[in-house]
DNA sequence: ATTTTTTAGTCAGGGGACCTGATTAACTGA
DNA sequence: TCAGTTAATCAGGTCCCCTGACTAAAAAAT
């Protein structure tokens, strides 16, 4: 019974923290013309992250691997392509397929967005951050169970990508 | 420097949250017809939410609260009439204006998102419900610091609401 | 070797969340 | 009363995503 009120104030604080973020967000937007939403994967930011887990892929696969359908794909990995932060090319050994590469730019563009830190969570202290990435992993490792339909091979090297990301640049050996 | 790092980290995770709970949640669609995203409170589900704050309001300040434009409310509002949640009629008193209500499906629709609660949440003890809690209390506030320029009177009561909304059905006398 | 089936991709079209710009109808104030 | 604000609408556009219909090429089956 006080579990079930728990959650449901948590409940609370993660809607309210969505619609926050939300309207932050575009505030931010309204001044500085047009940057990314750092930390909202999805479109075309989730391809270009999926192209950093593992490059010159079919475009069927990186369907796969972000659970889109095919032509979502398409069109996301066309606006890439316009922007110049991929390439297409068809295949030799098999002339259905596409192969997607990132650009030097596109790569640039990945790593920076995945650099942002949001500004929100500046109010909060080393331990604070501890516990906030502690709790987010317990949830995130549960959402992985949850999954499991889905590619989770795309997860697994997601997970790796985001991790390895940060820590590579100190040589901290914290893990969890 | 190991602020950093640990900020770094907390992003990576809150990146990673959100990427899960994107396909986790369309995953659970695919099964169940259409059933609301809980928690992504945005477009016709905020106007929903704004509306149990306050009642009979004229369209323009619906828009205000919730911070979108005349037009994209106006989009909604007729969405959300369409699926029978609303109903739109012309002020006598200033015939320009048209207020919106709530009916009673919409009433009741929006107080069903509101009680779920999301699965990922189920993975955490009391104790860290509570951390959670703590943090996004703290985040949240901060976020409303960095807002200030939106309409903080739909804001504090959309937090009154979310919180009362809770505790309504208890009469527990915890809070934070 | 030819037919059938599967597979990768494309085009067309649509829905939901937003936005800007232009226009109309009604109210307000000088 | 005439000009200027205000509430709303229409038109059109972008981004994220999906279903359905279809082609071309490869793989499997006969």
């Amino acid at each position: 019974m006080d579990h079930l009120l728990k959650q449901q104030v948590a409940t609370s604080k993660l809607v309210e923290f969505g619609a926050l973020r939300h309207v932050a967000n575009d505030i931010g937007h309204r001044d500085n013309d047009h940057q990314e939403n750092q930390l909202i994967v999805q479109g075309q930011g989730k391809i270009l992250l999926a192209l950093m887990t593992e490059d010159n892929v079919a475009q069927k696969q990186l369907a796969d691997k972000v659970n889109l359908t095919a032509q979502s794909t398409a069109e996301f990995v066309r606006k890439l392509e316009k922007r110049r932060l991929v390439t297409r090319k068809k295949s030799t050994a098999d002339k259905r397929v596409t192969i997607v590469s990132l650009t030097a730019l596109g790569r640039q563009e990945a790593n920076q967005s995945l650099q942002e830190i949001p500004s929100f969570l500046q109010v909060l202290s080393d331990e604070e951050l501890d516990q906030l990435a502690g709790l987010l992993s317990k949830i995130n490792d549960g959402l992985y169970a949850e999954i499991g339909d889905a590619d989770p091979t795309w997860f697994n090297k997601f997970h790796q990508l985001l991790t390895s990301h940060y820590l590579r640049q100190f040589h901290a050996g914290e893990q969890d």
